[in-house]
DNA sequence: AAAGAGATAGAACGATCGTTCTACTTCACA
DNA sequence: TGTGAAGTAGAACGATCGTTCTATCTCTTT
């Protein structure tokens, strides 16, 4: 048995590795989990593992961007869902919420894998600044679609707010969090009146 | 050379420990920096170490004591120095500000460490925990001090956006969140009117 | 004067870290 | 048909992890 056996083009080895890490960096921790549990639970050997990853770090960044696959994912199918833009910005603070409460129970992962990356200039930290900067400027179009004022100044704000969404859904339970959360978004992206 | 030296009663070989344990856990994360490093750095024997704390988590968990401490004590300062309840809520505001601005500017410790142990029975995320619940209730004591309306959901919400502030400030530099995190900071306590 | 707690110094434990290596098999494609 | 990439299997590398240990010295307290 061997290679190419997904219709993406990606090996099916290297996707089981992907996702496998993925589950593990996000529910454990990054400097938590050693190559070692990767391939096991991956079901994969060493050399298998460094065929595909030259180092654990571009594991790691992998990770990263399947993470922020998913969530430009999620926004293209909210854009393309025929929503008008002012119904949009509800769509997309509904959608943040949805996630926070299914998937991203353990915190957010860039912020988190920033906490264990001390160095900007790192690969990992590069690719954290990317993710928030495509997020806020994503905020920034729908916001200027649907005729907001000062779409910027409100994206950053809305960003502000997802990042506390995600630590106190994980540190004081969502539903706890919930209600401030809906009711401080709503009025800052101005759907309140 | 040996024992007590300190007014506290604590000896100067524990607290060199805890000092540099908590620069170092706070710079470069917890599970990044090794025993040997810390005992290096603050210039003590292996045996010195394990004599004051039985593990390294037992030194996490002091670490974290430290930061909590802190902040403690400058509410105390901030509510002793005389200032009336409807100003006490923007000099803790300010005081927040302040505090991202000067010495956490690498993100929040409790928020950093909850990133790498996600087992919420763990002591570590107990201390987390309870210095979550501490500093909730203290703001729900200010604001109701100041007689705003709804002290708990107020707080609530202040303490998202301090998480919000912590994280911003590390990740998107605190020039960029600081305007943001005041405005809603302050319209949120009910100051602005 | 005796006792004990706190410090120093340094060797050593087994386990795990991330990484590299050789040897052999299997499949797709030119 | 043969070349090469992708897979399995497993040994091994040096480094570091957190922890334990013995041995010796110093100071404070009784």
């Amino acid at each position: 048995m061997a290679a190419r056996t997904t219709s993406t083009g990606a090996s099916a080895a290297r996707e089981r590795l992907l996702q496998t890490a993925s589950e593990l960096f996000y529910r454990e921790g990054i400097h938590a989990v050693g190559v070692d549990r990767i391939i096991a639970e991956a079901g994969v050997t060493r050399a298998t593992f460094y065929r595909h990853f030259p180092s654990k770090e571009d594991l790691v960044e992998a990770y990263l961007g399947v993470e922020d696959a998913n969530i430009r994912g999620a926004f293209d199918a909210a854009e393309a869902s025929g929503a008008e833009p002012g119904q949009l910005v509800g769509l997309v603070i509904e959608g943040l919420a949805d996630d926070v409460a299914r998937h991203h129970t353990r915190g957010c992962p860039f912020i988190n894998a920033a906490a264990e990356y001390p160095d900007p200039e790192s690969g990992v930290r590069r690719a954290v600044a990317e993710h928030r900067e495509w997020f806020r400027s994503e905020l920034e179009k729908v916001l200027g679609a649907a005729e907001a004022d000062d779409p910027g100044a409100t994206a950053g704000q809305l960003v502000l707010l997802r990042d506390a969404a995600m630590v106190g859904g994980y540190l004081d339970g969502w539903e706890r969090v919930r209600p401030s959360f809906i009711a401080a978004a709503t009025r800052t992206a101005g759907l309140d009146r």
